[in-house]
DNA sequence: TGTACATCAGTGAACGCGCGTTCACTGATGTAC
DNA sequence: TGTACATCAGTGAACGCGCGTTCACTGATGTAC
């Protein structure tokens, strides 16, 4: 075993990336510390990346590629049940944020400073709100979520539960609360808020 | 003139550390560059914080504490209007989110590691918490939001908002639909989803 | 009112550190012949 | 099949930087007498 010709170094600094976030957080996350932990020398990530913030830019969108692959799963899982889609939907996205705090906050907490020069950040991140928008197209048609724009109502969803997700890893959430109901309870609660109908708790 | 005994550089220093942050972003705030800001040496701020950590922690705090004031001046101003009230409160979150993001990032994004060490935050925080529940509890007397749990319905809410500023602060919010409609009609859209009645647009 | 003194906010030199980035290089690989 | 060679991923030394924090110090202030 030679350390030359890694293989496929570029996703395993994303990897190892991810990890140190997890461990540390954000401050934590330099470059050099991503190539030790791949035991590759501190300059081998330039041969990948362009600069840090590149780094970053890749860490971002790993992210939102994961969330969007389970999304995916979701979908073809209840194809024909929009209300249940839709709670699972939520709940895969506080899933990321509750396993993975630090990733979810890089990813969805505008760490990349020039979207633009990053096109497949931007890419998956229109993908995952055309997502959003035809799961509450699916639901309005189904009379679950009232009628209006499908494209406010769709943002005005998905800041719901990002808002959720982002005061429960902030801890704003007062212990009265969290001591009383279930994460599983509190999104279903939110949720609620959001529809026509009341959703069955044990859904 | 002279140097010494500036008088209130406490407050100068959180102060500076505000604008610095509303200009280079949380990555740009340094003890060092604080302290060069207020026309200090560097080591001047350890007479009035213990490290880095408390001066971001007291950054926080003044966050928090500025909004709180205009919550207390809106709860005023609209004492007998629940629904108005809710609205402004809304858009009193909105425009801290939308005029200086990096406070207000650092303020809600949980910058603080140790929170029980800094027990002007969690005060600040517990006080904001029950604002808003006392706020929903009016609304739900009021018959403008469903009956239920408050203290949830409060998490709800504020999630809500919460959400919504920092999907817009993270540019998460596409244009076409930033095109179309405007900040106000947002906010009030994402509130209508939690009333029981519609809000007038032109509220 | 004048003076000695304790207090303590602010100074400036110094420390060690990890960082991002550059650069001339090396050695493994696969391909053309 | 064997060899020359271009390619390019990865190396390791070196750069300059700003940072957080410590420390012995200084000088302004207000108070006790």
């Amino acid at each position: 075993m030679n350390t030359y010709h890694h293989g496929d170094l570029k996703n395993a600094l994303i990897q190892a990336g991810i990890e140190i976030l997890s461990e540390e957080g954000l401050k934590g996350l330099s470059l050099r510390k991503v190539a030790r932990r791949t035991g590759v020398s501190h300059a081998a990530p330039y041969a990948h990346f362009a600069d840090k913030q590149a780094l970053v830019a890749a860490i971002s969108t790993a992210g939102y590629e994961r969330l969007y692959a389970q999304l995916l799963q979701v979908e073809q899982q209840y194809q024909n049940q929009p209300l249940k889609k839709m709670v699972e939907v939520a709940w895969c996205y506080l899933q990321f944020a509750v396993n993975d705090p630090a990733h979810f906050k890089l990813t969805f907490s505008g760490a990349i400073e020039k979207e633009q020069d990053y096109p497949a950040f931007v890419e998956i991140s229109q993908k995952s709100f055309a997502f959003v928008s035809a799961m509450v197209a699916d639901c309005q048609r189904a009379g679950i979520i009232r009628p209006g724009p499908t494209d406010l109502l769709a943002v005005n969803i998905w800041g719901t539960i990002h808002g959720f997700a982002t005061l429960l890893l902030e801890g704003q959430i007062s212990h009265t609360v969290l001591d009383h109901y279930s994460l599983r309870q509190m999104i279903i609660s939110t949720l609620n808020l959001l529809t026509i109908i009341e959703i069955d708790p044990a859904i």
